[in-house]
DNA sequence: ATTTTATTGTTATCTTTATAACAAGAAATC
DNA sequence: GATTTCTTGTTATAAAGATAACAATAAAAT
């Protein structure tokens, strides 16, 4: 089954939005619910759920355990995968923090760093490991993606270790475009472009 | 003139990279040689260029100098704009210590918290404020643009005051989708998304 | 029992974004 | 000086994404 990039964004929004709700003691949602959580368009939904080809009930709406646990299937593996942080910075050490226990099926399971001050402890309960061992540790503790928190001229290097070690997907926050292999999964964000795009259309709405 | 959103985004990161390469000290750049540097395509590149009605030398290229401050032209305000900090979480301070002096144009000036034992004092050089004083202070400051770093069932209230203070744009770092009046500019980036999205891909490149 | 209402599922259309195609012309080569 | 090469600028086409339209139908109302 092919989704659209933009239907597997938003799946992954209805889920978080939907265990929300379903904690709440909610069982079942209309598309124009989940339409109105999200700002966007009941017909969206709708399409994007006949898309992972689910069905709801005419006049009942989704079932939102259902829901939640066929867009786990989508997303998720059974066994779940392990991440791992490239450079234990400010931005590194954040999402550390951040992403504790928050997602149970994406575990970030180890910290690198090339700073010998930092390796060698544990940070938010986490092991903080020297580069050298990164092939090694991908493999023993079977790591698949990796989210790039290193600087701007280090982020070449630090993909091709990622690379060199077999990772399968890169999430890379340094704003230094990369040039990976087409059979590694690269998802890129750049805050400072973001940032720029607000002043953008800041600017025009002054004017 | 009106630019599409993507163009606008490549433009931010054109500048970027220019700016590099300009320090390098070279003069004139191809449309394949700007899009080696992104891993875009140099028709991509040409027709960027066109839309902002910029004009290259046929067998030079383009003059980086002219293009940086064309796009500034574009992107900046004359005298710039001012950013706040909406949190000083883990994130908000990480964001706070990155951006000091990377863009001229853009300054965070003000970080707003709740907590009464992180406002009052400086942090990396920029005051912490207690968020009853965010209209005053917006005003008095001159602040148009805001970041929310708040946690994600704070956001709502955080998206309102910032409306209150009569804010221009705002960067939502929240994962909470927001609802904003039209006049207000809103980008939204879900740092949990955007790995689901790596989980996703990386999942089917196994199977 | 019939009609109305509300909601899904799906196809059709529109919009945005990216890629391809190619004419025009300057520089380099012959 | 003629020819070839390379690169821009722009129009044409394709692909991705969002919105609109609407048939189908279950439930509710009459
Ligand atoms: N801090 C932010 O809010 C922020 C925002 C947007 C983007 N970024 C990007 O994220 C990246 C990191 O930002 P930061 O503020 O956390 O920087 P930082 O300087 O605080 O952290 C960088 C870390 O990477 C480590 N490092 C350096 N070289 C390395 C290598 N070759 N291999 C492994 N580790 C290495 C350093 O020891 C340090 O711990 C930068 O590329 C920046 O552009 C940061
Ligand atoms: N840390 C990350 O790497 C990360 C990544 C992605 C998204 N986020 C999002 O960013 C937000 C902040 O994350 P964090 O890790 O920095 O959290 P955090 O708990 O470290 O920081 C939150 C800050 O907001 C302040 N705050 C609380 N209520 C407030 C209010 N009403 N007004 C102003 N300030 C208030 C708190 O005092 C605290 O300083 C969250 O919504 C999270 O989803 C964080």
């Amino acid at each position: 089954m092919h989704l659209p990039d933009k239907t597997v964004e938003r799946l992954s929004q209805y889920r978080r939005n939907l265990l929300i709700i379903l904690a709440k003691g909610k069982e079942f949602i209309f598309s124009h619910e989940i339409a109105q959580l999200l700002h966007i368009t009941p017909v969206q939904v709708r399409r994007d759920i006949m898309l992972i080809g689910y069905n709801g009930t005419l006049r009942k709406g989704y079932d939102i355990k259902e829901l939640i646990d066929l867009i786990g299937k989508i997303i998720d593996t059974d066994e779940g995968q392990n991440v791992c942080i490239m450079g234990l910075g400010n931005l590194g050490k954040a999402i550390m923090k951040y992403f504790s226990g928050k997602r149970p099926k994406l575990k970030i399971v180890a910290a690198f760093d090339t700073n010998q001050e930092k390796t060698g402890q544990l940070y938010a309960g986490i092991p903080v490991i020297h580069i050298d061992e990164l092939k090694e540790k991908v493999r023993s503790m079977n790591i698949s993606i990796g989210i790039i928190t290193v600087p701007f001229d280090k982020a070449g290097e630090t993909a091709e270790y990622l690379v060199a070690a077999e990772i399968k997907g890169i999430l890379n926050f340094s704003s230094k475009p990369l040039n990976l292999p087409e059979t590694i999964y690269l998802e890129e964000y750049d805050m400072v472009t973001s940032l720029e795009k607000v002043a953008y259309h800041t600017k025009r709405n002054k004017q």
